[in-house]
DNA sequence: AACTTCCATCGTATTATTACGATAAAGCAC
DNA sequence: GTGCTTTATCGTAATAATACGATGGAAGTT
């Protein structure tokens, strides 16, 4: 027990708990908040600004790629980071379909 | 270590982190989902439409009323939940402000 | 009162997440 | 080649989340 069963969720809900999830951690939002202010940066500058080592950053840092949130591309030794506008709209598209739903929905109680 | 520290974040980035985080399950949005469909419904109602146990219902349904995102009016013996619109207005308003920044940041890779 | 229904909470087991240090791999400088 | 920088990954430890059954409490019914 404890494991989540996904294949008993509609395909909507699971890609806006995903996209949550990859949001579900304040460290995430922060490491967002970086690259948009600086419209891109290596690892090493979040690594800097944030309260983290440097292998916790990057754990963070594959977990927002996984979700399509950002890519990085190498450049040299480094790697430059970016977020993925296409996935933020995307994201955005779902969150908003669902909370606009949600204004239809008054309380009967 | 494993703990979150709070503390080192800024209060918008806890804020969205703590929305995404009810977000965060696929159970959880399909609650909302329930609740958007029937307007409102008692517990009882979700756990006929999921495949969880009561208890995981009401696990679900407890942190989505601490994240504000829900509502529980004591009707007799059972309880009837809605969505609270102000919350998800809340929400989202913090969602379009973070991913309207990121539109603006283009990747300088 | 006795019984049923509905829900929350407790206890518990399993899995996931978070965080760190240490190490490895890749690229540049010399 | 050696060294330096940068990042990813591994191993590990601690905490959080998920799920269930069992129990308890509140409200209604008989």
């Amino acid at each position: 027990m404890g494991t989540t069963k996904t294949a008993n969720y509609a395909i909507t809900e699971l890609r806006i708990a995903g996209y949550a999830k990859a949001l579900a951690h304040p460290a995430r939002v922060a490491i967002l908040n970086v690259l948009i202010r600086k419209s891109a940066c290596m690892c090493g500058d979040i690594v800097d600004e944030l309260p983290l080592a440097q292998s916790t950053v990057s754990q963070h840092l594959r977990e927002l790629k996984v979700a399509g949130l950002i890519q990085g591309s190498i450049d040299g030794p480094s790697v430059c980071y970016c977020v993925n506008p296409e996935a933020m709209a995307d994201m955005m598209s779902l969150f908003s379909a669902f909370s606009s739903d949600s204004r239809a929905a008054a309380c009967a109680c």
